[in-house]
DNA sequence: TTTATGTTTTGATAGTTGTCGAAACGTAAA
DNA sequence: TTTACGTTTCGACAACTATCAAAACATAAA
């Protein structure tokens, strides 16, 4: 992976907030997996202190990063990690 | 590793430059490291396009981010980096 | 001691970011 | 259709960042 794109993903976990968040959908995708269910924002979203706007706007970066995907679902939004794009930036910075 | 310390070393990762500074010095460090020699800044320094300020600055950003070491020797700066904090940032993204 | 050189500090500036409140949007329920 | 609700967009603002030029430091060489 290009060093400038490596950055970008990095860039996108770089807010305290924001990491949360991708590692609240991280475990929240992972569980439920096993159950066959999907993981919603409005489940995440309880445990933040941030307004919607704020996270609306952390989810669009996660995004635009490439580190989640996500899909409406009715009125509700789910979330899903993309783990392939971490083990290739991390192949970066440990020349592995 | 804490949340808040992996979003501030991704931070320290997030910036294109400051990114290629690390990763220079990782090649630098692993490849001298055979040769028993150090790897100084001055060396590092040749294939970057931003002045020696803003590289100084990178540089402090990335110690106070734990992920380099710093000692001078003369008027050098040597720099090696700390492979074990990116190991445990590593582990929190990828659950394992 | 003077000079040269590698690095750091200072001060400034344009650009970016995180956050909010308010409003708007889209979908489902009543 | 009206209402309720989850999400997004808009506009704004304070805080932070990357960068530079100029000056200051520190150390080694002349």
């Amino acid at each position: 992976m290009e060093p400038k794109k490596a950055a970008k993903i990095f860039k996108a976990l770089s807010n305290p907030n924001r990491l949360e968040l991708y590692l609240k959908i991280m475990e929240c995708h992972e569980s439920e997996f096993d159950a066959g269910c999907e993981c919603f924002l409005i489940n995440i979203m309880n445990s933040f202190s941030i307004g919607a706007p704020t996270i609306s706007h952390h989810i669009k970066e996660l995004v635009n990063a490439g580190l989640i995907e996500t899909e409406k679902k009715g009125k509700l939004l789910i979330c899903r990690v993309n783990q392939d794009i971490v083990e290739e930036v991390f192949q970066l910075v440990f020349h592995k």
